[in-house]
DNA sequence: GACCGCCTCCACCGTCCGGTGGACCCGGCC
DNA sequence: GGCCGGGTCCACCGGACGGTGGAGGCGGTC
């Protein structure tokens, strides 16, 4: 293999030098070009084609965020490596639905950085240590949401003919409609309505919705 | 440091004695106990204290996952790394909530595994490529589910106005309700509410909650 | 058998909702 | 100026909704 070929986008040079020196100390990287800015890298990665981008957040003019969607959005092969100093859960999570590769705080050993620079280059994912933190609290954190965990033991507590009216209902029905689908009087319909309201505790339909979506997916 | 204290639990004794022999190589590890299975490991870890667990996930009498729990359960301070042949979505994610510290298959390099061991120690995560790349799909997959971007674009050509109306409605506040606290006549907000029934192409208000709490996070 | 919970349905009534067809004001644009 | 879109309001009406107080049937439990 001729090498990884790595583009480093970051708009202080003293820090693209640095980058330089760490990946050019390694055999199997090779540092084909720089950007200052996410202009200037959608520019430089259209020119070099490098494996592996090396991609600042804070940059002026475009963004790493944004120049990564615009490559992304081109088409690009290149996989994208956030290299930034703070870690919002926020950015990590946009910079990954964006399509990057990897997600490394600028205090990662220089040792490491080779390492990732590799391993994303062979297709796997790099983060560092408290990216992947935040990406399991993200994943964690819903599966028990205080209002979710509300809306479900209410929800527990109907009849499974109350859950059907109350799915119904959330998806919008009319007590007629839902009488129709269920094979029901009216009347039956707007008894079940008048339970669920009392047992959810709630004034009209809307808020049944709202308990049962609230209970469902999120996930 | 004394080194950190460890504890293998797999059903396979040849295993065991494997990760023995790699843990063991290095000087700053101390394999201190073994379990055959999860109950076993209860006991093992109650008796130990180590500082890491090693844990399979296939056992019999008590799974690694159950382990897990248990362990939790009981305050324990060990760290837990899953280890794995096998890295379905639904396991990871389940060890994960479960507080599993690390996830790691079984085809881990030694060096590598050692080195897990020594960072779940500090406290970070450390997980295979391949369920990092599990996880990145879990949280990126929501980001865009085709009806949360129907409802993005339709809820988008709203005015400002519309959507807060649009709010109060999916929060089930009835017309009165909505007047007052937006300091409207009843009459504006029929009007605003019937322009949200067309410009959303619905016949009542819960669908209109639908697309607001649809194009809301979820994720 | 008596009791209870659930499901089914009925009638009555007041309120809210949703549809229609207006009105006026304002700011921006041609 | 004329026009248009957004925001604010009005009146009217039928139908849907929500509240109340019933009724009967059916299966399970004590």
């Amino acid at each position: 293999m001729a090498g990884v070929r790595v583009v480093v986008v970051d708009d202080d040079a003293l820090v693209r030098a640095g980058l330089r020196m760490i990946l050019g100390g390694s055999p199997d990287l090779e540092v084909v070009g720089e950007a200052a800015d996410g202009q200037e890298a959608l520019d430089v990665v259209a020119r070099e084609l490098p494996d592996v981008v090396l991609m600042d957040i804070r940059m002026p003019r475009m963004d790493g965020l944004a120049a990564t969607r615009r490559l992304r959005e081109r088409g690009t092969t290149a996989r994208i490596i956030v290299l930034t100093t703070f870690d919002t859960d926020e950015m990590v999570l946009t910079a990954l639905q964006l399509g990057a590769a990897g997600f490394l705080l600028k205090d990662t050993a220089p040792a490491d950085l080779v390492v990732a620079v590799q391993r994303v280059a062979l297709g796997e994912p790099m983060l560092s240590p408290s990216v992947t933190s935040q990406l399991i609290a993200a994943v964690t954190r819903p599966a028990d949401d205080g209002r979710r965990r509300k809306a479900r033991t209410l929800l527990a507590r109907l009849t499974d003919r109350e859950r059907e009216v109350a799915d119904a209902v959330s998806n919008g029905l009319t007590n007629t409609e839902i009488a129709r689908s269920l094979h029901l009087g009216v009347a039956t319909v707007k008894t079940h309505v008048g339970s669920l309201f009392t047992k959810l505790e709630v004034t009209n339909r809307v808020q049944v919705a709202r308990y049962v979506h609230d209970a469902a997916d999120d996930r």
